[in-house]
DNA sequence: TTGAAAGCGCTAACAG
DNA sequence: CTGTTAGCGCTTTCAA
């Protein structure tokens, strides 16, 4: 039975207490140790092989070096969820901090509120469109002592550390644009029932058709996996005069409604327009690339880290907001 | 300064002692505790709102709780990783167990052996195409008590747990199709140099071209990033007469090649034949789905989570090996 | 059926 | 400059 080896027995080949070695190995800054001891002691951690126990460590300093990010995944994740998490995987890479994604749906709400916590104490949390999350503890004093930043396009608290992305002026400039191009019939499309009030995509949708006269046109979906919106939407198409265009809740299903199209020979800008939003990669390679709405997720996820990181290391930092734009992108999908 | 609730303070509140209460809220099998102290220790942990330290337990226990997946990307993570890590996530999701997914690269093997690790000593580890990891640690005695259970289409170590993934067989197929289909000069686009001669497909490709009589083209990235991608084959396709066909790495690259075919107006597959490997979903949703060589993801991940768990539990348990084959779905992007 | 006590590996006063 | 000491919160013998 090997046991790994610890500050003790660094301390015993050295004929050194443990405190010492344990200080020559972290403060790195305190002087009130002899730079011999120092290197000594480096050295035989070294040669030992030691590996310091960040559980014991976590004990007494109270930190876990553990940053959690709830993601908001009801149902599948898609694209843009991946993308997300990349993203902030790199942001923390350099970082001696790790990463742990904890899950988040409708689901996970109706367990208690231990269960919505990654079982460690973490150091920090992102708060990815997790606002369901956010209100159900709000205010809950066993949580909110732990450093959360919130990042999305989702915000309803807005009394709190925050990266949001404004999807109103490009989901405005997607629906003028659509319309400026002579589309009357535009159809939405989207799985997201709960969230439409909120969500600013679904507002430019109704208002801008309101403003326009036209009446609006809606394509549920029980579910946002790519094959089943592909199957819906095709079904729709086949069952219904085809719209003139389709402002789709997100990249993914415009993806999967472009496909829709192909497979009955719809064609895309000239038969119906079709435009998405979020800025996965996929939507330019298609070969009719889709207009989209493209969120700045990287710099999010940066501005998120940089937030949090300050936030940590200086709780009483003043509240820290921004709000990013996501813009449009015009590509072929909507061209008239 | 509030102090999350521990033990003790249920204890002093019940005036139990804390032993007492550890029993009572973990091992609900130990039939030396009343059943009233266990309801009234329960009770009480809820209201006040309990929540235990994992680093305080992990110190005990040793168990953290926690698994790694080590996940070869060098560069930057593609589509095919992404779906890796939602896999691995929903799989472990039920489980009382948190994934760290740690990105490993060349650079990481650059550094010290304790570098290679999550700071916290994890239960188990998933090694995801880590082999070159797996190589530099070998049999190292600080790492190797950790059950590690290796997966994926490169495996140069069979003496361990094992899930595989076999694209051998997959690979040929692809490569009888294209040249069943007439297409003789057949290139090859990768930006893997150092993995070439272990690469399933690679060989496959050499193999069967040599076999053919046919000259072997490699068309070489220095980057596997989709807008690098694009960018060199739309460079080569311009300095080159095309081939009529292009085998790729992975499915990123086909994506992207596609893309750059869509760019300069050739064809695909009237004049150029795309065949991709891994399986990702984007491939299926283009205007012309991309022929490819399916990884079963899920399968893979659910199957290593199944090995891995079984070794953590009985670490004497035989040795675990499956290889899944990965098929070719053949699809419009290489008809003839 | 419960309590007392030891100790997991480490950090952080406080002494020397 | 270094050693002693006291826990961090929890699990687990061993006693009662």
């Amino acid at each position: 039975m090997k046991t790994r080896v610890t500050i003790k027995d660094i301390a015993r080949q050295l004929n050194l207490s443990h405190a010492t070695v344990s200080r020559a190995l972290n403060r790195s800054d305190d002087p009130f140790i002899s730079v011999a001891t120092r290197e000594r002691v480096r050295k035989t951690a070294e040669e030992m092989n030691y590996q310091p126990n960040h559980a014991a460590r976590a004990l007494v300093t109270g930190k876990t070096g553990i940053i959690t990010m709830w993601l908001w995944s009801e149902g599948r994740q898609g694209s843009y969820h991946a993308r997300v998490s990349q993203f902030m995987q790199a942001q923390l890479e350099p970082e001696p901090y790790q990463l742990i994604i904890d899950l988040m749906s409708y689901k996970s709400l109706g367990f208690g509120k231990e269960k919505l916590m990654s079982p460690w104490a973490v150091d920090g949390i992102i708060a990815h469109e997790a606002d369901p999350v956010l209100s159900k503890l709000n205010g809950d004093s066993a949580i909110f002592p732990i450093p959360i930043v919130s990042m999305g396009a989702y915000q309803l608290m807005y009394t709190q550390d925050l990266v949001g992305v404004d999807i109103r002026p490009g989901s405005d400039a997607a629906m003028d644009h659509l319309i400026l191009g002579g589309r009357k019939r535009i159809a939405y499309l989207t799985d997201d029932l709960p969230h439409r009030v909120t969500d600013a995509r679904y507002v430019a949708y109704t208002v801008k058709m309101e403003e326009a006269g036209f009446p609006t046109e809606f394509i549920p979906l029980e579910n946002p996996l790519r094959a089943v919106v592909r199957t819906k939407m095709r079904e729709y198409l086949e069952s219904h005069q085809p719209p003139e265009a389709i402002f789709c809740h997100n990249d993914d299903m415009a993806i999967a409604a472009y496909r829709a199209l192909c497979d009955l020979g719809i064609r895309c800008p000239d038969d119906v327009a079709l435009v998405g939003c979020d800025g996965i990669e996929d939507t330019e390679y298609l070969e009719t690339p889709i207009t989209t709405i493209v969120q700045p997720m990287e710099r999010m996820c940066e501005l998120a880290w940089e937030y949090l990181s300050r936030r940590m290391k200086d709780p009483s930092t003043p509240i820290q907001q921004t709000w990013l734009p996501a813009k449009l992108e015009i590509r072929e999908s909507s061209m008239s």
